[in-house]
RNA sequence: GGCAGGUUGCCCGAGUGGCCAAUGGGAGCGGACUGUAAAUCCGUCGGCUCAGCCUACCCAGGUUCGAAUCCUGGACCUGCCA
């Protein structure tokens, strides 16, 4: 195995660290335990997310310790890092519920059986729920001089602007405490996180120094970003979430599969475990012959196996030929069109009889009537493949596919499906 | 505390009584080109029972035949002075 720093640097994965020569000795000396925090702070991770949970499966392929934390206490809280405005602060209830679901996604990722080097998952409400604040104020705060916790990034920036409450500002001693207790607790050296977490990981590296007087490490890594500089996984419609309810297994290997040609290599390094090798072919197959999309397609496939499974996976890809293909959508049978839409954004309905922009609003395809007429107007609406140009169009039963199907697209790329269950012969 | 200015559609930002669902830019969406890529060009961009109607220009009232535009009160933001 080649060193795993020099693994991390070609895949662009390290933004910046303290002192690197150092980490990477430790690194060669043996197994180091090394952590990331993901906050509840939504019901699921969303790929963003999938860089540090990622990465730290890389550590733990290359023999290290690896601890998923999740905020059960600091999601309480709320991290003013990278935000302009103050947060709500959720309720209890909704956060606790959302650490069970973030400790179900980060577990799978994770090896808790490796011989030698079993991840570890926690919580940081283990230790922080029976804090008094006393004991924080006495044992924890004294350690942190203010005009430091001042001049932090994600503090300064929200005190030029709109300020934040005495919540939000202690955001960063909650995590410099957790660093202490995973320190305290496993032996824990290494934090990593996403660029934006530099400061509050940075105060758990000084924390650590000042109680213990012991040098542990702090490497953050980048923020992923599309050709135009936007931040990655955001769509049209929204984040693209890991939990399938909220994002659809079709929907999240589209996003990859249609990844742009000057960004697929780089996102083939982070997202996926290919070898130096296996990438270095694929950027050679973009360079020559890029109307194959050999490497989106690699990167889509594996990205959704890793997440959702081999299975889940071979439906996805199933669709995405049934109704992308070259074929014609009648010659597919009623299993592979039921197969396929189920995939897809879908609507039923017990019988014909609604406009085609109905259905098309139904489908969640668009977002209104409105916007389905609009879409016909402008001739991006089809009906199993054909234009339909006019606004008042109502499918019939000649537009079945397999007796009970219609397969409705918007564009190029957006596909819903209607399945008309009250048919009889 | 005093004085002045501001709050417009996803974002920025015009608009000072009817011609305003509201100029322009960006994002988004669609079309053409292509490779379910990028760039470019063109179009579109509140909702609906769509030649009409409804809801909208910080909030609540008011003036008027008619208000994003005027008046009163309130909330929030910014600048100058103290």
């Amino acid at each position: 195995m080649t060193d795993i720093l020099d693994d991390l640097a070609w895949r662009g994965l390290i933004a910046q660290s303290t002192d690197i020569d150092a980490l990477r000795k430790a690194l060669s000396e043996g197994p180091i335990t090394v952590y990331s925090g993901f906050d509840p702070t939504a019901p699921s991770l969303h790929v963003g997310h999938f860089v540090p949970l990622l990465t730290l499966r890389r550590f733990q392929l290359a023999g290290h310790r690896p601890i998923g934390l999740v905020g059960g206490a600091t999601g309480l809280i709320g991290d003013p890092s990278g935000r302009s405005t103050e947060r709500t602060l959720n309720d209890t209830e909704v956060v606790a519920g959302w650490v069970e679901r973030l400790r179900g996604q980060v577990s799978r990722f994770l090896d808790f059986d490796a011989p030698g080097n079993p991840a570890v998952m926690v919580s940081n409400l283990d230790w922080t729920a029976q804090l008094s604040a006393i004991d924080f104020l006495r044992d924890i705060g004294k350690h942190f001089p203010v005009n430091r916790m001042l001049a932090r990034e994600s503090v300064s920036a929200r005190l030029a602007g709109e300020g934040l409450s005495y919540t939000e500002f202690s955001y960063q001693i909650l995590q410099a405490n957790d660093y202490l207790e995973l320190y305290r607790r496993h032996g824990c050296t290494l934090q990593i996180g996403g660029s934006d977490q530099w400061g509050n990981i940075t105060a758990g590296v000084d924390l650590i120094r000042r109680v213990e007087g012991a040098h542990v490490h702090a490497m953050t890594l980048p923020l992923i970003t599309k050709a135009d500089g936007e931040k990655f996984g955001k769509t049209g419609t929204g984040t693209l979430w890991l939990d399938p309810e909220m994002t659809s297994p079709y929907a999240f290997y589209q996003y990859f599969l249609n990844a742009e040609d000057s960004k697929v290599i780089d996102y083939l390094k982070v997202f996926t475990f290919k070898s130096r090798e296996e990438i270095e072919e694929l950027e050679k197959a973009v360079a020559e012959r890029p109307f194959a999309r050999e490497a989106q397609r690699a990167l889509a496939e594996d990205v959704t196996e890793l997440l959702h499974g081999r299975e889940e996976l071979d439906r996805v890809i199933a669709a995405s030929r049934a109704l992308f293909g070259q074929g014609a959508l009648e010659e597919l049978s009623a299993s592979t069109l039921a197969a396929a839409l189920a995939e897809v954004p879908s609507a039923r309905v017990a019988s014909l009889g609604a406009p085609f922009v109905d259905l098309m609003a139904e489908t969640g395809l668009v977002g209104s009537k409105s916007e389905a007429r609009r879409a016909v107007k402008e001739g991006g609406a089809y009906l199993n493949n054909v234009r339909i140009t006019d606004e008042a169009y109502v499918p019939t039963a000649e537009d079945l596919l397999a007796g009970r199907f219609l397969v409705l697209r918007r564009g190029k790329k957006s596909i819903g499906g209607v399945e008309v269950t009250g048919i009889t012969g």
